[in-house]
RNA sequence: GGUGGGGUGGCUGAGCGGUUGAAAGCGGCAGUCUUGAAAACUGUUGUGGGGAUUUUCCCCACCCUGGGUUCGAAUCCCAGCCCCACCGCCA
């Protein structure tokens, strides 16, 4: 959420990104709900004032043994009126926070403003394979090879779940163990393995609720939601704290599950891996200095690319138009790896600069050791990388005429040395 | 799931319905002393919001959360959440 003191001083800059952005929001209702609320605020303040200053005199006077009782009854229809008027308080806050809560984040000012078709790659990296035959998709592929099995997961769950089984589960496995080890080892980030679920708080927290509660599932009885992204549980580990200036920027990588009911979804992309109800993931999150965040952001991306560039993955970066920009980022780029068999980008990261959006809304700070004064953090995450796009991208990039798959020389560690699934 | 205890500032920990935004100690910061440090001593030290004559001043709120009683609540009542201990169940 943006505070609601800089709308108020800067309504210009967010009548632009609305129009940036191409949404359709009435600030009139924010504006106007704002002002009276201040208006309330006042008055009220001042009548508590005058209560506070006769409690200190029939303190007083009980002290000096003297009858309160008239001072007592001259307080009782301020004290009424302070109660009404608390109550009208409370409705403009809950009025006005839930009008706050639609105003998205300002873009920065380096992107492109339009819609998807504005998005701009701003570069590429790899050759797309060649094949000599017609390159299968991962669907026939992982049949053939059978290290998938979506019929019995379907059996099992439902439509859109996935079973590894073999080499595949083996694959899956190997992809998230080489990420972390890469993201600790030689990006210098903490490893975290936090709980899959969470309470409505921390939700909250990062903007998934209230606005998306239709697309996460929900444990009903204990209140609890299943992460959509390892994204919520690590940036809340810091929700209602105060971090040392020393500690920043604080790194952390954490793999787990990602579910998402997807719903409203039906029709797109249902064939096969690209649009799964579970994945998993590997995300990178960073706490860090408001100064230093887009610098980060640079090095947030070269860390997602540096795990393709290791697969041997051709993808491109994608810088996000303002219209394709997510609600709560500034800035945000997707990496999008090619997948030949399908001969599609597949978009396999999303790595965002949240500025203070996430942070004032979880409420995570720090203080300055020079001016010792309190300051939100920046907050920042990206996929490094999404699995079951990936896969689909190796399946369907390094897969030979005769229907095998070379395993790319930086997973075969993780797989017993094996040079080719076949 | 059951029983008991408990949630107060950065931490520990007092708190009678009425100058208690909150004792005391620790920690932090500044100063005195010292060649320097330590010790000692002195002072200072929460957050959010609003107003104005806006580098300063004034006011309001906040003692887990939300209600209630009262002229007045950290203190009394109700509900919820969380933590600790023991018992039960359990990978």
């Amino acid at each position: 959420m943006l505070d609601p003191k800089f709308i108020r001083e800067n309504i210009d800059l967010v009548k632009e990104t609305i129009k940036k952005r191409n949404l359709k929001l009435d600030l009139n209702a924010l504006i106007k709900t704002d002002n009276s609320r201040r208006r309330l605020l006042v008055e009220l303040e001042e009548l508590r004032a005058r209560r506070n200053k006769a409690n200190d005199e029939i303190s007083a006077l009980l002290k000096e043994k003297k009858d309160p009782k008239p001072k007592i009854s001259s307080m009782k229809a301020i004290s009424e009126k302070i109660g009404a008027l608390e109550i009208k308080l409370k409705e403009f806050d809950t009025e006005l926070e839930k009008l706050v809560l639609t105003i998205p984040n300002i873009p920065h000012s380096s992107i492109p403003v339009g819609d998807a078709g504005c998005n701009k790659i701003v570069r590429s990296w790899g050759e797309l394979p060649k094949f000599d035959f017609k390159p299968a998709t991962h669907i026939e592929i992982s049949q053939h090879l059978d290290i998938i099995d979506l019929p019995r997961a379907t059996k099992i769950t439902g439509s859109n779940f996935i079973l590894f089984k073999g080499w595949g589960a083996k694959l899956e496995r190997a992809l998230f163990n080489f990420m972390l080890d890469l993201h600790t080892k030689k990006h210098g980030y903490t490893e975290i393995f936090p709980p899959f679920l969470v309470n409505r708080a921390s939700m909250t927290g990062t903007g998934q609720l209230p606005k998306l509660e239709e697309d996460m599932y929900r444990l009903k009885d204990d209140d609890l939601f299943l992460i959509p992204t390892a994204e919520v549980p690590v940036t809340n580990m810091h929700r209602d704290e105060v971090l040392d200036e020393d500690s920043l920027p604080v790194y952390y990588t954490a793999y787990t599950a990602c579910f998402r009911r997807e719903a409203g979804s039906y029709g797109k992309d249902t064939k096969g891996l690209t649009r799964v109800h579970q994945f998993d993931k590997v995300e990178m999150v960073k706490f860090v200095k408001p100064e230093t965040s887009y610098n980060e952001l640079e090095k947030l991306v070269a860390d997602a690319e540096d795990v393709l560039q290791l697969l041997g993955l051709p993808y491109r970066v994608n810088m996000l138009a303002s219209q394709d920009l997510s609600f709560a980022a500034s800035k945000c780029y997707d990496l999008e790896a090619y997948a030949a068999g399908v001969d599609k980008w597949l978009e396999v990261s999303s790595c965002s600069n949240f500025e203070a959006f996430q942070a004032r809304r979880a409420n995570i700070k720090f203080r300055r050791k020079n001016t010792k004064k309190l300051d939100f953090v920046h907050t920042l995450n990206g996929s490094g990388i999404a699995l079951a796009r990936t896969v689909i991208a190796l399946l369907e990039n390094y897969q030979q005429k005769d229907g095998s798959v070379v395993i790319p020389q930086v997973l075969r560690p993780y797989l017993d040395g094996k040079e080719r699934i076949s």
